[in-house]
DNA sequence: TCGGCCAGTGAAACCGATTACACTAGTCTA
DNA sequence: TAGACTAGTGTAATCGGTTTCACTGGCCGA
């Protein structure tokens, strides 16, 4: 008959290797409580009585316990890690992106997981994700990328696309909104200039956000009964270099000299603010540049380049929030988040 | 008697909730063995006979079978995942290193966890990072931060030290020498003007690399027999703004003015630089100015910026390969890289 | 033909937590 | 005073893998 005075064989205490982490028994046995009672303080401690609960916590201190990550996401199903997949990490604009999904997962209690290899028409990142890892995926898509945006549905776990066109089933998402920081940008040029002289300069061609801003270009001309406009717009990659190949090109060969350049993005604008500067062409008096994105580089030029402030510190705080939202919660409603961009004038337009 | 055919009774199959997901036991019924026999097939596969193991890798296929790393990391007690600690974000120095970082360690089938919160005196990063779950730390801690490196100290996991000055027992260290490329931008600078001109613009005071970079400023002066070279340094932050307010307090208001500024970084170079053309001081020829870093806003600057090319990707790289091998083998002795800089002579200067 | 060896496999213990369920002792109610 | 209820706690099942150990059957040499 077993009786409850009839202590059980003690289980021989595990070797613990070297390494001297302190595991829940340990706590329990030096409280004087079950595993089950040190696991209540730490989850629901308000099932458990008050002293009890102390002493607990004491020698958790004590033997400077930490729950082991394992054992626990076998059972709740969950990390407290959340995984970002960036095309890249160059350049400042992802970086500060970054930075505020980051600070604001640490507020929420996530860690960020990156990834970086979110190329057009790769689901790599997706694939070397350890998925079954995280609580949540936030995923900056500014290609087209079906199979990224297809394997990360696959995952079935709360995700935030950013910037994708596609929609996904379920799925919070975050768009900028290129165009009304790009209509201003060019009306301010239009205003300033011919607009039949006004020219874009844009980034790669199938760039959601180069799509977007070549398109609101498009309207304004169109809009001023503007001609030829096609012809003005040109698409190449974000590069420093590459706005400055097409400045090199097109200030000295065109006929009809451009005026205006909007640039897809800043390091654009810096390539052909470059590249007039050594044609001796005068910024702003003889050309005006506005560039995209608000970055830092647009601050270091000279003249100081008007830009489209892109908040991707808001952008990334939206995600993460979006995305510790839906976890909470997943049958809330995806919802639709569109961010501003701002025109900033300086001092090239 | 139990018997071989005495088939005992099933567990009932747990019910997946919603979730679809696969586990072992799935696969070891496809594929008519025991999860033993599909476990060895993923970690030993030497053990299992061809054809067993065509059959396992068949099942895990049709079933899309992906190990639970919970359950896997429980036992094995380890996870993929290095944890990257970085005083921030800002600006594309650490992304350049976290890309390549990235890449690396993706090569090395690991992932990255960002945390970038290691601000001085602060070791929230090495607490908030879940470091049960982390096979190794890589921390980059350019100012002095003993509570950080302690608490990685503490970790016992493998960890890298980027341009730490402290050491850590056991743990490999990578040092940028700055030295030899602040030493050939000074030369290069003295070479070309009064030594007694010659000024330097530096960063945060107590940062490693400022320090560094201040100290062959003063070095080379010295060798130069410069006089009062103390009064020619200064220090401040890494930022355009910090090279704008320094430069033009500098250039209007001192008696001897500088025709040469060694800058701690290319940020502050930019702000001196943005300074000196309000000014009206022709750069490079009535003042050479030389930064640090090699960064983007370097090359986007004009003129050109003269830089030292910090060799970032390298960096990023090499600490992930340290950290890889040392989780490999614990016992190897730890190692100290130190990676050049390289002085990029542009128009600047 | 017999014993030893080996390749291949399965049963079951185990990793360290969470949690459903059972139990005890005290309090409250009728 | 019996019965119901509740607060507090422990026991043991469980999560999904890995790994030890035992077992089987085939092959070998003596």
């Amino acid at each position: 008959m077993r009786s409850v005075y009839n202590t059980p064989v003690k289980k021989k205490r595990r070797s613990t290797r070297f390494s001297t982490a302190s595991v829940i028994s340990d706590v329990a046995d030096r409280a004087g409580v079950s595993t089950a009672t040190v696991s209540r303080v730490i989850n629901s401690p308000e099932l458990v009585a008050d002293a009890t609960a102390e002493r607990v916590r004491r020698a958790m201190d004590e033997l400077d316990y930490r729950p082991n990550l394992f054992a626990k996401g076998l059972i709740t199903r969950s990390t407290g890690v959340l995984g970002v997949i960036l095309p890249d990490f160059h350049g400042e604009f992802y970086g500060a992106l970054l930075q505020a999904a980051d600070a604001e997962a640490r507020r929420a209690g996530y860690n960020l997981i990156v990834a970086s290899d979110a190329r057009p028409d790769s689901a790599d990142a997706a694939q070397s994700l350890p998925v079954h890892f995280l609580d949540g995926v936030i995923a900056f898509v500014p290609f087209p990328n079906d199979a990224l945006v297809r394997s990360i549905g696959d995952l079935s776990i709360s995700a935030v696309l950013i910037d994708a066109q596609q929609e996904l089933e379920g799925t919070d998402r975050i768009s900028i909104d290129n165009t009304s920081g790009a209509t201003a940008a060019v009306r301010h040029l239009v205003e300033r200039t011919d607009a039949d002289d006004c020219f874009h300069v844009g980034g790669p061609e199938t760039n959601y956000d180069s799509i977007d801003r070549a398109e609101a270009f498009r309207a304004v001309l169109r809009e001023c009964g503007a001609s030829g406009i096609d012809d003005r717009v040109a698409s190449g990659e974000f590069s420093i270099d590459w706005g400055y190949r097409w400045a090199l090109d097109t200030l000295t060969t065109r006929t009809g000299r451009p005026t205006a350049v909007f640039a897809g993005n800043d390091d654009i604008a810096v390539g052909v603010l470059n590249a007039a500067r050594q044609l001796g062409v005068a910024c702003p008096d003889r050309l005006r540049i506005v560039g995209f994105d608000g970055s830092r580089v647009s601050a270091a030029s000279s003249p100081k380049l008007s830009t489209v402030q892109v908040p991707l510190a808001e952008i990334g705080t939206k995600a993460v929030q979006m995305c510790v939202r839906h976890i909470a919660d997943p049958t809330i409603n995806p919802s639709h988040a569109v961010v501003p961009t701002r025109l900033a004038v300086h001092d090239s337009s």
